[in-house]
DNA sequence: TTGTAAGCGTTATCAA
DNA sequence: TTGATAACGCTTACAA
């Protein structure tokens, strides 16, 4: 069974294939009758659109794509990003866009893909995630002219479409929290150093200890956002100081995860001897015992921002995006006292 | 700067266009020297290839597609999901296939959604997950032969292409390894009975029981694949029965971290009192104190699979699928004596 | 080994 | 209000 075309409807409507075209774009200039007429028809014939070839002469494929590198992705373990996927995918489906959905070995890999999306014309733009220190995909897509929003923030690229949670700020906030409680001694729990999230909260944990605390900062820096890593970093940081702090504040749940582990392994009570906040607020952990206290971020309000962000952007030519600043909130469980 | 087109290269190398297009699929028939020529051309030029253009001609886009209802994706909880979803893109990423993924609100929507990703020529084929009884999609898809493979079965459906594992058996052999561990009174927490899954999983357990143990079945229900249904359902049957088991299998690691709470806040201690099985092992929960007992699934794997499958039913038409079922593995923690 | 030309299914331009 | 006709960028017979 052949394909039902444009101009098989014609033929069998006794119109041009120009009318039948401007009846699916619902065409002002078309009469009703005319319509009602194509429309029967293309019912009867069951006649859906070839959305390959109108792209090719819209020039436009109405898909946006996704690329992360696989490396991030674990490393931020999973609900993160599928929450982000989740929130995009929400909102291509109800402005009729489509998810090219693009997962890679490395951020090497990560950007030439991302290009290849453009260059192979598979998509009109693109939403990026896990920004890092000199990102050259930023720059290239700048300098070709690539629709993209970023979800996070890239320091050097001034005014770019972003959308991201003030993470200094939420990070400020959160230490000055901790000492309210009357947590006296309290240390920073990071992923990589190379993310862009990972500066921005420990810039925020260090002010606020310049300012409030009367502690030098500590940051332990693991490889890694994930359990063994934050669980091994933080047994390593209390048999070298014999403990030494009373909170830590790790910059991931999954990070808390493994620093409540060793933590408890050392026999030291939660919240009582140590205080301990995550970010994320992955779903999951709250069902924790004790339930994890975190910076919750709206993750799937960011994808669907961003989204919506981008899909604007690329129907409408003056607008060329903004900075789009979500707010967190925390979330106190059972690991503060 | 307009697109370089394969004319705008043909016309700079001095060769005719379908010259150009011969080198692009490194065609036998064309010169050594007249490949160079044109390949150098090709990249002083910045050509790239136009998908779309070429979709129109030979007929495919190189792409599939990946449709999921909202409630089933939530049900499920996530890591599953993603997990898959890696499994996939791992793939397509290395066999130079596009993924489209596309969300939907409910079942309805996801069928309409799955259809047209066909009819607009967007996909080649598409992978289903999450069957159901009498699932009307897969009839439409054999009835259009629009190629698809299911992750899961469907028992109305013999012999179509299918990736998954043995729940009958697998359910089976837990039930056995439990009464093996002399738990007595076994019984099984369920999430919705429409899905094959819950089906396969439900006659696994019964078999068992009718086989070696010396209790009736009781299945507990819930309506989703979520903690707050299993916590409370867990309870209800706990204070309408005054306990009577010493064991539960939840059909899902979300539904165990539900029964997990609502035993352990009537004063039940795990594994002594009750001993609890997971299904799927989420990584998250094996970090869980007590750390969760489950059957692990090899989900990344699926995916895989299924992705593998569907290539190759693509590029081969006297390929017309397999059923690929995967062996599971026990996982014991802590949550069983 | 290479070129010519038709065609994939649309939309867009220009006439009528 | 409608219809011809020319693109869109590529692949693929068919010729040469």
């Amino acid at each position: 069974m052949k394909n039902v075309t444009i101009k098989d409807v014609a033929k069998a409507a006794g119109v041009s294939p120009s009318t039948v075209s401007r009846v699916i774009s619902d065409s002002n200039r078309i009469s009703e009758e005319t319509k009602e007429l194509v429309r029967r028809t293309m019912r009867e014939l069951g006649y859906h659109h070839n959305a390959i070839a109108r792209s090719l002469v819209t020039q436009k494929t109405n898909t946006i794509g996704l690329v992360m590198a696989r490396p991030t992705q674990q490393a931020f373990a999973n609900p993160f990003f599928s929450g982000i996927i989740q929130g995009i995918a929400a909102v291509t489906q109800k402005e009729h866009y489509s998810l090219i959905l693009s997962s890679t070995g490395d951020y090497r890999e990560e950007q030439e893909e991302t290009l290849k999306l453009f260059r192979n014309r598979r998509v009109d733009g693109v939403i990026l995630m896990s920004s890092r220190r000199n990102d050259e995909l930023i720059d290239q897509l700048i300098k070709s002219g690539y629709p993209f929003v970023l979800i996070g923030r890239s320091p050097e690229h001034e005014g770019i479409p972003i959308v991201n949670n003030d993470n200094i700020k939420d990070t400020y906030d959160t230490v000055a929290f901790l000492l309210k409680r009357n947590y006296k001694k309290i240390i920073a729990l990071s992923g990589p150093e190379e993310y862009i999230v990972s500066q921005d909260r420990a810039q925020g944990y260090i002010q606020a200890l310049r300012e409030h605390g009367n502690m030098d900062p500590e940051i332990i820096c693991v490889a890694d956002f994930k359990f063994e890593d934050a669980y091994q970093g933080v047994l390593d940081y209390i048999k070298e100081n014999r403990k030494k702090f009373d909170a830590i504040l790790a910059f991931d749940d999954m990070l808390a995860l493994g620093a409540i582990r060793a933590i408890q392994e050392q026999g030291l009570r939660i919240p009582e001897d140590v205080g301990i906040i995550g970010f994320n607020d992955e779903p999951m952990l709250s069902y924790l015992k004790p339930a994890l206290s975190t910076v919750r971020l709206p993750i799937h309000r960011m994808g669907e921002e961003a989204a919506r962000m981008l899909i604007k952007m690329l129907n409408d030519d003056s607008y060329k995006g903004e900075e789009i600043i979500l707010s967190t909130e925390l979330i106190i469980r059972d690991t503060v006292r």
